[in-house]
DNA sequence: CGCGAGCTTGACGTTGTTCAACTAGAGTGG
DNA sequence: CCACTCTAGTTGAACAACGTCAAGCTCGCG
C-alpha cells in the first residue's frame, strides 16, 4: 500500500500541527521516536471500521473521508490536512465506529497511542486543547442529524455544497475532489438525485459547473434552501 | 419555576456521581460552594439553544430530553439520572446548539463552569475522565446519523423502542414517559407514522400497548427490523 | 477506435407526510 | 353529576418526495 518513513522533525516540521505549541521541546521529540508517516494514494484505506486504534492519526497533507460501510456507504464528514483524522478513539473507546480513506494523496503520521496519553497526562493544558478539540468537533454532528432529518434533498445538497465551500476549500470555486456518488454520500441521497438536483442548481443560475469544477454564482440562493430545508 | 437550594454534602450525596471519586474530599467540599440544585417540573427548560452554558449541569434524578427546536423538534438523546447533561460547553464552544427539558420531575447540579475547569486542570486524572465520557458520547451521534439516513420507519421506531429499553430504563417493559409526538420526534418520522407502526407491531404480536405502558413481547424481531433497516 | 466508468435524464413504484375526520379520556364549570 | 372543551391518540386517503430501474451519454485511456 503505502510508502512509509520516519520524521525528520517534528519540531521543523511544516504541517506541524496548532497543537504541539503547548508541549516542550523535549516532550515534542520524543514524539520523533514513537510516530511513523505513512502516504496513502487517493481511494487507500487509513482505518477500517470494527478494528483497533492503536495509533492517533494526525492529517498533514491531503483530504480524508470518514464513512460508515454498509449496501450503500455513509460520509459523515471530511477532514482536511492540519486536523486530527481521530481523537475519540485515543480517550474513549478504542475500536473504530467508521473507516477512513484518502480522497487524494495523503500524508498521516501515526501517533503511537499510549505515548500521546502519557504525554497528555503530563501535560493539562495540552490535554486540556485536545478535550476542547473533541468537544467542538461534536457540534458538526448535531448540525448534521438536523439537517438530514429535517431538510429534503435541495436543503441537503445546498448544505454539503456549503460545507464544502466554507469548511473545506474556503473558497466559492472548487473542484468536487470526489465523484457524484460520493457527492450523494454525503448528503444523504441517492446519486440520480444529487445529479438531478445539480442539473437544477445550474440551470437555474446558481451553480456553473464543468465536470468536477463547480462555482457558486448564487451563494444567497443556496443559503435560501439550506435555511428553508 | 423551580424549587432552588445548596446541597448539604457532595461527599454525602446520594445521587453522588461516579466521577467524584478521582477528587480529593478538599476538592469535592469546594464544590459544595460551587453549586446550586435546582428542581424543574415535568416540561420546563433547562436550558435553552442559543444561550451560553455558564454551569456543567448534573443529572441528579428524573430524565431530560435534548432537543434542536423548529417547525417540529428532534430529540437528539434522553438523558437520565446519574449522567452529565451536557460537558461539550464546558471545554469546547460555550453556546448551546440544543435545548433541554425536563420529561419529568428532575433535579440538576448545577456547578460553576470555571470552578470545574480549574479542579479538571489541577488534576490530570479527572479531567481524563470527562474527556473520556466526552469521546464516548459521539459513538451515539454516529449510530444516530447512520440510523436515520439509511433505515425506513419500521427500523427506526424499532431502533427507538430497543433505546429506550436497553439504554434508558433497563427493562423490557416501561412506561414511554413521552407523548407518541415525542417518540416521533425521536425516531425522526411524523407523529401519524409512529402511531401507525406502533399500531402494527402491536398487531403483529411484537409489542402489548396498554396508553403510555409498553411491553416488547418479541425482542428478535424488533431487533430484525432494526438491523434490515 | 473501442471500452468502461462515471454521469445524465426520464419513467415508474414505493415510502412517508399531510390533511382530515373521528375517538377516548381528562379537566372544568354550571 | 352532566354537558363542554381540550388534548392526545388513532385511522384513512390523497398527495408529494424520493429511490430504483433502465437507457443513453461522455470522456479518458489503452
Amino acid at each position: 500500500m503505502a510508502k512509509i518513513s520516519k520524521p525528520q522533525s517534528c519540531l521543523q516540521c511544516p504541517y506541524k500541527w496548532k497543537y504541539l505549541n503547548l508541549l516542550k521541546d523535549k516532550d515534542i521529540e520524543s514524539i520523533q521516536n514513537n510516530c511513523t508517516i505513512i502516504n496513502f494514494k487517493k481511494g487507500e484505506n487509513i482505518c477500517k471500521q470494527g478494528t483497533d486504534a492503536t495509533h492517533a492519526l494526525y492529517l498533514a497533507k491531503g483530504t480524508v473521508k470518514l464513512y460508515i460501510e454498509g449496501k450503500k456507504n455513509l460520509i459523515l464528514k471530511l477532514i482536511k490536512a492540519g486536523e486530527y483524522i481521530d481523537l475519540q478513539t485515543l480517550f474513549g473507546d478504542k475500536t473504530y465506529k467508521y473507516s477512513v480513506a484518502a480522497m487524494n494523496d495523503t500524508m498521516v503520521c501515526m501517533i503511537n497511542s499510549d505515548h500521546l496519553r502519557g504525554l497528555a497526562k503530563k501535560n493539562p493544558a495540552y490535554l486540556f486543547d485536545l478535550t476542547k478539540t473533541i468537544s467542538d468537533s461534536g457540534n458538526y454532528f448535531y448540525k448534521k442529524i438536523n439537517d438530514i432529518s429535517r431538510k429534503q434533498l435541495r436543503g441537503r445538497l445546498a448544505d454539503t455544497l456549503i460545507y464544502l465551500a466554507e469548511e473545506i476549500y474556503n473558497t466559492q470555486e472548487f473542484d468536487l475532489g470526489m465523484t457524484r456518488k460520493e457527492l450523494a454520500e454525503l448528503s444523504s441521497m441517492s446519486m440520480e438525485n444529487a445529479v438531478r438536483i445539480l442539473s437544477e442548481f445550474k440551470a437555474d443560475g446558481v451553480l456553473e459547473i464543468k465536470g468536477k469544477r463547480i462555482k457558486i454564482l448564487k451563494y444567497d440562493i443556496l443559503k435560501k434552501f439550506s435555511d428553508l430545508g
